[in-house]
RNA sequence: GGCGAUAUAGCUCAGCUGGUUAGAGCGCACGACUCAUAAUCGUGAGGUCGACGGUUCAAGUCCGUCUAUCGCUACCA
């Protein structure tokens, strides 16, 4: 037994949405890291949730016309099926919506307070509105912001801010001094460039009047928590509730994909730096898998989601591909014919032919007992050392993540296993009466072997390595000494030969089907390839509203206020000094104007001559990047990003008022 | 535009502080074997180590420039 502790977190998922195989991804991730701690017999913590408050949340109840609370209830039961279906051995559930939860949130918001960490926005001060946050005055060159070139407001804002870019220097530091701290380290270095820059202070609160769901202030009950100090918090809160923190809490390592970094990254380490709390040990990032879909089959609704593949091909089997395919911290391509060729590969043809062709002959030659072994020869010792070294080896590299390099060394040991039955050839022993005392230590070696590399993949394919064991006539009581611990297995144990653990999948049949679905575009695998973020976190602020949200109503007077003309596009030129933009010259009758559009992504510059647009013409002109913009053209975004600029029926002459 | 990462056999990746003919797994081809899930075992095919230039007795491994991909960041009135 070790005396380490472990302690392991997923981040807490937003309920808006199913889970999908970016959330699997990264809660497998976690059990298996957690499964291998527990094996080497640290005291281990394995926590996961679900991120319950926010506006979206309260929308999407009042669409479906049910509280918030009946709404999350439903999704984050989703969640927590999901993960049972997927074998994950989770230790605490956590909902940010739980007494629990809020409890240690208004405690940590309350310490951080009266630290004077968190200011009131009409506390304000100079406000750029380009920097969307307040300047410092050795950022202000002439009275005016040096990135924007404009004079800041003085402003006050509805909002309580954290005082995060106080605690940038230390920040970086802390991260200098503790290489391990975030990692891979090229996601450290991410990190640190983040920090090269002003990090600023970072709101925390909503005006509840307008955002009910969440959680008050406890100083100002007409605020609630914003995001990050309440869903960040329940990898503390959860320990906070049962009295574990001491345990815990000093050995803890997240686990994150890499599209929540900045939060995980950095406000999360200042959060708890300000309210006097250790920071945590590691953070854990890893990359996308990127899955195939199809423009087509998306709006059928009837793509092959990857975690239906868990149900085609088994949980095991679909655990063991995504913790092999991928090198942590990289992104990998996720596809279905890869999947079968790693499980046909590795554990039907390695693995379970393994199985499948000892216990035969253990069946054949020694009634499906296990037999005595003699003393190991010289030819045995080749197996033998690679499987004592076992343990050490896959430690190192689990230790350091690398799950595909750990796994890569059992199979090693397992190929050798396969090579080992070639060299002693066993169906020659048997055919000679003398040599009986051989072929029992050939088939112990054997059976060692399985036993051996069952348990070190056990953290990976857990319900299979039972069930390897259980055809051995062993037990589930194991640790990881025990996959180098070479003779555990006693001579007179009966085998039973079970189905084989992993059925070959027949790849012709497999890639005829995906063609033919790729023919009638029903699949996952054309080669419009999109990226799926993994691990959609803590980051309501992203979320899809569905449906259209309306603005507040205006007068006819209020709209008169706005001036719209017909303008012609006479000349156009990229901007010099940002890649987004271009800089258009247009004409409003005899009047030209320069006009600065974001546009350059849809458009190309000579496209655009001789058009003629709507324009909003009498906006207040601002300078973008040292160009003055005299206006704004009109145009439609979709919820896609595609973008159109406004067109009219009719040729009409520039300068027409549009109404 | 700024910062960073990556670019090695068809695919996925190893190659630490520079030093004999650049490695592994998968896939592929051929051969062997028969205990086994047409599994296994052996052999092989020869990749200008993204491009160019430089440092060095010696560079995939250091320096510079460039290109491509990805990410972060600024601009999208």
């Amino acid at each position: 037994m070790s005396d380490k502790t472990f302690y392991a977190t997923t981040p807490i998922f937003y309920v808006n949405a199913e889970p999908h195989i970016g959330h699997a991804y990264t809660t497998i991730l976690v059990d298996v890291v957690t499964r291998y701690h527990r094996l080497k017999g640290d005291d281990t913590f394995f926590l996961t949730g679900t991120d319950e408050h926010g506006e979206k949340i309260q929308k999407a109840a009042d669409a479906a016309g049910i509280s918030p609370q009946a709404y999350t209830d439903q999704i984050s039961s989703k969640f927590r099926s999901t993960w049972d279906d997927l074998g994950i051995r989770y230790d605490e559930f956590i909902r940010t919506t739980e007494e629990r939860h809020k409890k240690t949130v208004n405690e940590i918001l309350q310490t951080v307070y009266d630290k004077g960490d968190i200011i009131f926005g009409e506390y304000g001060g100079l406000y750029c509105i380009g920097c969307e946050r307040y300047l410092t005055e050795k950022e202000l060159v002439d009275g005016k912001c040096k990135d924007h070139d404009t004079v800041p407001e003085y402003r006050s804002e509805e909002n309580y801010f954290f005082r995060m870019e106080k605690y940038r220097p230390w920040l970086i530091e802390y991260i200098e001094d503790n290489p391990d701290f975030i990692r891979p380290e090229r996601y450290r270095n991410e990190v640190l460039g983040i920090l090269r820059e002003p990090i600023g202070d970072l709101s925390i609160s909503r005006p509840k009047d307008r955002v009910p769901w969440g959680i008050p202030l406890p100083w100002d009950d007409n605020h609630v928590t914003y995001v990050w100090f309440d869903a960040l918090i329940n990898y503390y809160s959860a320990l906070e509730s049962q009295g574990t923190t001491e345990r815990y809490w000093p050995a803890v390592n997240h686990f994150i994909a890499k599209d929540i970094l900045k939060p995980h990254g950095v406000f999360w380490p200042t959060m708890l730096k300000s309210a006097g709390l250790p920071i945590y040990k590691h953070l854990n990032v890893h990359g996308y898998w990127q899955t195939d879909t199809g423009k087509m089959s998306k709006s059928k609704g009837n793509v092959v989601r990857p975690l239906d593949l868990k149900d085609k091909y088994g949980n095991d089997a679909f655990r063991y591909y995504l913790l092999k395919d991928m090198s942590f911290g990289l992104d990998s391509t996720f596809g279905e014919l890869g999947l079968a060729e790693r499980v046909n590969a590795d554990l039907a043809n390695d693995l379970g032919n393994l199985l499948n062709r000892t216990l035969g002959m253990l069946n054949k030659y020694f009634d499906s007992v296990v037999p005595e072994s003699a003393e190991p020869t010289e030819a045995d010792n080749e197996l033998l050392t690679s499987f004592k070294a076992l343990p050490a080896d896959i430690d190192v590299f689990f230790e350091k993540l690398q799950f595909d390099r750990g796994i890569e060394r059992i199979m090693e040991s397992v190929r050798l296993s396969n090579r080992y039955i070639a060299e002693t050839k066993p169906w020659e022993l048997a055919k000679d009466e003398s040599k009986k005392e051989r072929l029992g230590t050939v088939l112990y070696n054997c059976v060692e072997a399985l036993r051996c590399a069952a348990i070190a993949l056990s953290p990976v394919i857990p319900d299979k390595s039972l069930e390897l064991l259980a055809q051995l006539g062993l037990g589930d009581n194991y640790t990881i000494e025990g996959a180098g611990n070479w003779g555990l297995s006693y001579a007179g144990t009966k085998t039973q030969a079970g189905t084989p653990l992993f059925p070959r999948i027949d790849m012709d049949e497999l890639r005829a089907s995906v063609e033919a679905d790729v023919a009638t575009g029903d699949t996952n695998m054309s080669d419009e390839t999109t990226a799926i973020a993994t691990g959609e976190a803590v980051s309501a602020e992203t979320e899809e509203v569905t449906g259209i949200v309306h603005k507040d109503e205006v007068t006819i007077d209020d709209f008169a206020k706005l001036e719209f003309r017909v303008a012609e596009i006479v000349a156009c030129e990229n901007h010099p000094k940002a890649d987004k933009l271009l800089v258009l010259s247009v004409k409003l009758a005899d009047e030209e104007r320069t006009i600065v559009s974001g546009i350059r992504e849809w458009y190309d510059a000579e496209d655009l001559v001789g058009k003629k647009v709507i324009i909003v013409a009498n906006l207040k002109p601002v300078k973008l990047r040292g160009i003055l913009s005299q206006g704004m053209i009109m145009a439609a975004e979709d919820a896609d990003g595609n973008l159109a600029v406004s067109a009219l029926d009719k040729d009409i002459a520039s300068g027409s008022e549009v109404r």
